[in-house]
DNA sequence: CCAAAAGTGTTGGGAATACACCCATGC
DNA sequence: GCATGGGTGTATTCCCAACACTTTTGG
């Protein structure tokens, strides 16, 4: 049971790795895991054991990403390990501790057993999200400019976005909303940045069919149009887009 | 170790279960599964469990979906299941044991476990992925006319599609591609019915960008703009879209 | 007044749905 | 010829990217 911790710092995106201190792999990095005890879940069972890494309360979004099973992933013995993503807020600073250290996802270091390509897994997993739901509430503090929350995209999908466009998708779709608060203006000088939040702080799929939408629910017949309570009888698939 | 196989039948998306004759849950219904061998993956080892329900070569898609934890999910000890989808086409006839049978989603028998919600996962997984990949290569014969796909489409989707659109939106993503072929005619007339085939028959993501995607790649200067062997210099993720 | 940063208006393109129309076959 | 089913053409709608422009601050 493993644990790929993900969060912004310094405009890049960061993976929180513990540096092993026994064979095998001495030295290499790795990422934080612990042995799952008889009378809990998984979920909880990584809660558990981030909690001596962070502060649990950190943790903003926790989700099973896949299990390895390949008998030589581990060169001691079989080793079944089931990976999840855990997410912590930009302006977040746990405590961490010395053996233990945020690195950029772009420059490694030496890892130990195939954590690297869990960690490849765990990036294009929050990349893909990004786009199709709420995912960034777990990135960005409570309240946000939106160029802050540009750069946080930024860092996280690994090329330019534009704050416009960023601004009116995530409103569109009821991702965010304006808080009544302003940041301080600049550092010198600039209109001040109203300050955003998002309207859930729990994952909410917005953007569910990129094609074969289902059909829209046939308007009822023009003479007895009102349908009484609405909506209910759609038996199929509907994301929250309404 | 978990097998969700689904394929269309008779216009409907059924999945093999397979009736228990032991404690606990007597007489329900559950998911193919099996003991996972010292040297061998997960993935592997569902395979080899499914050749005594179905021929592995019909399998036309295995992915993992999702590890279950809960202690209470077995009654009479703490199992970890990790379940995986696997695909067959509709065309296939596998031969079944007697205490195997395919049943459609809609109209599950009582099952046992938590299989039921394992079901509905794969279901998910499944609808999911229609709308932006070519994984549909996998439910369908090898040849097929627009019609019949269709038809697989609405069965898994749950709702009607439209088989103009279906065959639009396929082909311009080079999802699929019409044979030489024609199908025979019709029962009682009509235009014969060209057959088409899925360009690849291993998953392809055809549609990754809902949202935010990467910034046009700077079509170089304008006095020297032939970028010579076009693409390969992106660094950020792109699909096969071209 | 000028620079700087935030936010809005507008335009253009691409993709998906819906619907009308044409094509090819059996009877 | 006519019914039946297959395929294409076209209009509409919606969403997103890009860019111009306005707004609001500090010097």
């Amino acid at each position: 049971m493993l644990a790929v911790v993900l969060g912004v710092r310094e405009d890049q995106l960061n993976v929180l790795l513990w540096q092993r201190s026994a064979e095998p792999f001495v030295g290499r990095w790795s990422l934080p895991c612990g042995p799952l005890r008889d009378t809990e879940r998984l979920g909880t069972s990584v809660g558990r054991h981030l909690a001596s890494k962070v502060d649990v309360t950190e943790i903003a979004h926790l989700e099973q990403l896949e299990t390895r099973s390949d008998p030589a992933r581990d060169p001691r013995e079989r080793v079944l390990a089931t990976a999840y993503l855990a997410l912590v807020a930009a302006e977040a600073q746990p405590r961490i501790p010395d053996d233990t250290a945020w690195h950029p996802l772009d420059r490694l270091p030496p890892t130990a057993f195939d954590h690297a390509s869990i960690i490849d897994s765990a990036r294009e997993r929050l990349r893909a999200k990004l786009s199709y739901t709420n995912i960034g509430f777990a990135l960005a503090p409570a309240t946000f400019t939106i160029a802050h929350l540009r750069d946080i995209y930024a860092a996280t999908l690994g090329y330019p976005v534009s704050a416009t466009n960023l601004q009116r998708i995530l409103s569109r779709r009821g991702v965010i909303a304006p808080t009544e608060h302003a940041s301080s203006p600049a550092p010198n000088g600039g209109r001040p940045a109203r300050l955003y939040r998002f309207v859930s702080r729990s994952l909410v799929i917005t953007n569910p069919f990129a094609a074969f939408r289902p059909p829209d629910p046939a308007p009822a017949s023009a003479s007895a149009p009102a349908p009484a309570s609405a909506s209910a009888q759609a038996d199929y698939p509907v994301g929250p887009i309404g």
